[in-house]
DNA sequence: GCGACAG
DNA sequence: ATCTTGTCGC
């Protein structure tokens, strides 16, 4: 725990101009190597805005029963601007909160957003892994960078997207007819172990449902927020 | 210089 | 991310 806020801080930039080199201190931390643990308790990350609030929260998902065991939530200041290739260090401090206020800590979690795919190879699912030493695996809507094809139709067919040359991550179709999803290593989990986590908690919906879960909840404390 | 650009 | 109603389709 004094260890989780020391790597916070160590990582956390004082200002926009030293973002940079603190995501590469970042990327040299990150492990890319074969999950061996248990996948059974899965964690979903998402966060939404209010005003200029953070309001980030995770739920744990059980992937043998279905159903949400623990959660919680945080509800931060903002404290660094949206930019592209930089939104860890928006998100990460009320990430980093909800996760101390989380009581049953899961086997790896699914953050809202890209891993290594990203242009130094540290998106936020990587920031957080490396903060919080946990295997992470990244989950976004949309393209960041990346070279790729459109997999086919069918739910689980999936393309490789290549980043200068090497191989990234995947877009996956978690449903049939709809727009893929962008999944990426975050931390502590190798390119191979993501579609078959990933397919484990995947519904009928086009996100994983521990994230599913976690935007649900971000967006109900919002609207209490009122 | 121009276009792209997670949430 | 967020502002927002109805509406087309499986």
């Amino acid at each position: 725990m004094t260890d989780l806020i020391e790597r916070f801080r160590r990582y956390y930039p004082e200002n926009i101009e030293k973002a940079r080199s603190i995501q590469k201190k970042i990327a040299d931390k990150i492990i890319l190597e074969t999950f061996r643990g248990r996948c059974r308790y899965i964690g979903g990350i998402d966060s939404a805005y209010s005003n200029n609030k953070i309001i980030s929260a995770i739920c744990v998902y059980d992937i043998t029963t279905g159903d949400v065991i623990n959660s919680s939530y945080s509800i931060v200041e903002c404290s660094f601007p949206y930019i592209p290739t930089y939104l860890s260090f928006r998100e990460v401090p009320a990430i980093i909160e909800a996760f101390i206020n989380l009581d049953r800590k899961p086997d790896l979690f699914l953050v809202d957003g890209h891993g290594i795919c990203h242009p130094r190879g540290v998106g936020i699912a990587s920031h957080i892994g490396v903060v919080l030493d946990y295997p992470t695996i990244g989950v976004a809507k949309s393209k960041l960078v990346g070279e790729f094809s459109m997999p086919g139709p069918k739910k689980g067919e999936f393309s490789t997207i290549k980043l200068y040359g090497e191989d990234v991550g995947f877009l996956y179709r978690s449903r049939e007819n709809v727009k893929p999803i962008f999944l990426s290593p975050g931390n502590k989990v190798s390119l191979n172990d993501i579609i078959p986590i990933i397919s484990t908690c995947i519904n009928k919906y086009r996100l994983p449902e521990p994230i599913r879960f976690a935007d649900r909840l971000a967006g109900e404390i919002k609207k209490e927020l009122v």
